[in-house]
DNA sequence: GATTCTTCTTGAACATTGTTCATTTTCGAG
DNA sequence: CTCGAAAATGAACAATGTTCAAGAAGAATC
């Protein structure tokens, strides 16, 4: 077998297909949610046949749960880019850096939430561990801010954190329920981080 | 009309029908999940027709609506049942009976939070003002302890708490997720509303 | 370039499940 | 008992996920 694997005709338009599916995919889920998204409809607008979406994810879990994986990807790359000189500014920048990319992307994210396996399948461990990862993105600075607590107890308040923006705003973004105007929820979250870090004898800068 | 309505055959027959029939979906969203509800299914083991069900309840969304409705309604009664006397106290109170019903109910809670209707239609009002009293009664507390705030503020303070809590427990009970165990749960849960307690500037009670 | 072999693509057919409705059954009133 | 209204029935339909035998397309070999 040789390593230096050209791309032959076939597997680049296989790339090509695959992308244009998922592209497809993520159109219909962000506009018009998870429910709506049919294979028929995919096949259609990407211009081949059922078939060829079915040989190409295994099943329509194998759609959404890409799609899926490359939300949370997109997530934590966007969390990535938080700035990290100072800690407390990189918690607040977290958070609303999560709400924005929540309002931007709500029906996605709540594809990546919301999606339950067909059957009893288990959902793919690698996504899990790509949402606790993100979620652990408070670890550093909370380290850095409470120098003498333990590392485990950090850990744990980092997803516990975490975990309460997420609620706050996914609730807060709920159409359904009485959608919080955007301006005013990340005031709410910053009023909510306030507190919390007051409550953990942290100062904050303003 | 006569409004002494006394129970006709067909009004009992039909009730005990409607009340058989939500029985089993109930129990069949609570064990296997929304997914796994099937208007068969549901209609078999009522000893029906499909078309006795779509009589009763509309659509399938009736069926999943209406139990939805009655779990909105035994979570605010557990709620109100916490003891009011110490504020303080409430809070807690109402922070781990959330935990204790979502640990007992997960997937009725999960059909609550996550079901989305067919087409575009709108979530009913009324199950959504149920859900946004349940989650300000934490309002009535804080307002205790916190005499000298503004009312609006106390408000949304209420929404933003129990949406954390909210957001903790149904990320840590989510056993796709590396599933918190219910004790540590707890924990979690306490820990957070101690430490945002602090940050109101109300000291705790332990 | 022709031939062969492998792989991918196709789309009709199937399976599952929500929904409808003409027909039948049941119940209550007169 | 009879008749009309209401309810129940379940076969048929519609929408949608899934499979697979047959054909098409590309790669490999000569």
């Amino acid at each position: 077998m040789n390593n230096v694997q050209e791309e032959s005709l076939r597997d680049r338009k296989k790339n090509r297909r695959r992308l244009q599916i998922l592209e497809i995919a993520r159109g219909i889920i962000a506009t018009k949610g998870l429910k709506s998204l049919k294979v028929r409809d995919v096949a259609e607008a990407a211009g081949c046949s059922v078939g060829s979406v079915y040989n190409e994810f295994g099943d329509f879990d194998g759609v959404i749960l890409t799609v899926n994986r490359e939300t949370v990807r997109a997530l934590t790359a966007r969390l990535r880019g938080v700035p990290g000189q100072d800690p407390v500014r990189q918690l607040y920048g977290l958070a609303e850096t999560y709400l924005e990319f929540f309002a931007e992307h709500a029906n996605l994210l709540r594809s990546l939430f919301e999606h339950r396996m067909e059957d009893d399948r288990p959902y793919p461990d690698d996504i899990l561990q790509m949402v606790m990862d993100a979620f652990a993105l408070m670890h550093p600075p909370l380290v850095r801010l409470l120098p003498d607590a333990d590392d485990v107890k950090i850990a744990l308040l980092s997803r516990t954190l975490f975990s309460a923006v997420h609620g706050i705003i996914s609730l807060g973004l709920e159409e359904r329920m009485v959608a919080v105007p955007p301006q005013m929820l990340r005031q709410q979250v910053d009023q909510f981080i306030d507190v919390h870090l007051a409550g953990l004898g942290i100062l904050p800068l303003r």
